[in-house]
DNA sequence: TCGAGGAACGTAAGCGCTTTCCGAAAGCGC
DNA sequence: GCGCTTTCGGAAAGCGCTTACGTTCCTCGA
């Protein structure tokens, strides 16, 4: 068995190439003070050797991690696994590697995670869980966010939150209110709504923009029934079900999510009930399936992986004396869950 | 604006609990050789100060990073978004942190992926994405990991790699035949394959499950169409509209991922081609959506989840004489996508 | 009463790298 | 050939932490 010895320092190449520790460091920075020459040579040595920094190393004498921090709800959930996608790509092409956590969609598991990203001395953090609509919820978070800027941490986040942060903000409400919209222009009155819990900022924003669609047609929130359940695929079978049992006369059906719309569209399936026939279905993101469901799920498009490659960059770009803020788009796509309203039986 | 100081160093904890940095240190680390009265006080500073410690220093001085890598293919993909949930859910509750990397299916990729990793000195280095049928693809990926298990570093793969590591293997042969015999079973005999780069052990394993199943009924791969494409829902998309152009006879589709299988039904949803009354259609993997297509998919669950949960698990074991494996089960799940052959028109 | 033994805490030596500050060598004009 | 500027490369000081090794002081048995 080979030696068990560590892996080959800067020292161990300096030596075999013939310069000192510092030569060899500026060669491989590709840093000015060493003659071409010289430096390809330690560059040739320190791959023969196989050699590779460490990083903790280089860190601690003043070098960047090049390491960013993303902290997602749950990487499981395809909203997050493409914003991570988008968060990874930019992270790669600039040389970043990515250190995700679960904060669980729980406030004291946010915390923590941002504690540990903080403790890893990442370049940036990047937060893509929604935030609360309870400011206290967030008041830690953001204490030790602020603290980490202004040692020359970066942050951004996306979605609205009480961290003061770049933020990309996406068009939660204006796509809470498409969606809704679109349901209201065919016709529908008796529009259930499937929403998540109302302490999320997305929830929320979603809703309000239900809510601001529901009023252009005369109609408030209390006109609808409105129920709250877990933002995910299971949150929105079960909560198609107490709504179709408690009201037998919905025509239309707003998640406010595509996992939990493809709960609703599972609930509907099984009891034979016709969409869009009998019944519509909108969500909210338009995830990568929402186009092969059946049927095609209409939705309203939030760029996810434009979302999370944004965000770094914003994150990576040098500090702007105020914060800066960048509003995604988004677009309703009319797809075959939604129709008109069904005639009167 | 507050003074730009950095963050508060394990130097400063001490001075203002009055103690020295050995102490400050053995306190908040737990370790005796402090006495309670003290170590508890020191421990309310920190807190107090908001310390937290210096990774890179309490790594460069010997301790462990607390840090594992994790190498997927891309993490939009479900099949690896679920693993990477199952890794984060292990690690997070063992206390470390995840650092996540894309390969892009690509052995350069993979390669410099790995030196990052061990540039960072992770505890351990969990490879998920395929291996390669190719030996040398990977021939680099094992001299480095190699010599990362030699410095004590920790490894595991998901799948079979030309890697000498602890492995999670998921029942791909046996996936395969599976969803070929269960197509059989139903009478099928022309039946399509839709497969992904053959270079990917994945792709291989599964189409020799294949190959086996259609043995067992007196077939050979030759007697049915293969056509490999990208691994993903497009490669299955086009690939369905290939084969379909040129195989109009066929009876059964098998593609060798669930993703793929998607892009499959959409082309046959929108060809109005009847699923499974006219064509039926397996999967691999069972990624959540599946259960919720239209038709359900049929496929061949394998334990994403789990496995990476695993990979983790004997990664943190400390190291065994020989290399682990460890198989994973597999489960062929009937839904609405597969049925009886067609009777002849 | 005294010294051995041990608990509690401090001192200081690195971990592997970056970077500042210098000396040496080399090139230049006069 | 002399002193000057440039250029190249080396020595060494940390970065913030862990930990082996000391030191101090207390306890306790004989």
């Amino acid at each position: 068995m080979p030696k068990p010895r560590s892996a080959p320092r800067l020292a161990d190449v300096a030596l075999r190439a013939g310069v000192s520790i510092a030569t060899a460091s500026r060669a491989l920075a590709r840093r000015e003070g060493v003659s071409e020459a010289v430096a390809a040579h330690v560059r040739e040595v320190a791959l023969r050797m196989g050699y590779v920094a460490n990083i903790h190393a280089r860190t601690l004498a003043g070098g960047a991690t090049s390491t960013v921090g993303l902290i997602v709800h749950e990487i499981g959930d395809p909203y997050f696994a493409e914003i991570a996608s988008g968060v990874i790509g930019v992270a790669s092409q600039r040389g970043f590697s990515v250190q995700i956590c679960h904060s669980g969609r729980d406030p004291a598991g946010e915390l923590h995670q941002i504690r540990t990203l903080i403790a890893h001395r990442t370049d940036a953090i990047v937060v893509a869980g929604s935030g609360y609509t309870e400011p206290a919820m967030q008041a830690e978070s953001n204490a030790l966010l602020t603290a980490f800027q202004e040692t020359g941490g970066r942050v951004a986040v996306i979605g609205r939150h009480h961290i003061a942060a770049d933020a990309v903000r996406p068009d939660n409400e204006a796509a809470g209110a498409a969606a809704a919209a679109h349901l209201l222009t065919l016709g529908h009155r008796r529009i259930g709504v499937i929403s998540g819990p109302p302490v999320l900022t997305t929830v929320a924003d979603r809703l309000a923009g239900v809510e601001k669609a529901l009023a252009a047609h005369g109609l408030t929130l209390d006109d609808v029934p409105v129920l709250p359940t877990d933002f995910t695929r299971n949150g929105g079978h079960s909560g198609a079900e107490r709504l179709l049992a408690e009201h037998p006369d919905l025509t239309a059906l707003i998640a406010l999510n595509d996992l939990m719309a493809i709960g609703v569209l599972s609930v509907l399936r099984a009891r034979g009930i016709a969409v869009p026939q009998q019944m519509s279905v909108a969500g909210v993101d338009d995830v990568a399936v929402a186009a092969d469901l059946a049927p095609s799920l209409t939705t309203v498009r939030l760029p996810m992986t434009e979302m999370g490659e944004l965000a770094l960059t914003m994150a990576l770009k040098p500090p702007s004396a105020r914060r800066r803020r960048k509003n995604t788009g988004h677009e309703l796509i009319v797809r075959d869950s939604t129709g008109p309203v069904p005639p009167v039986r």
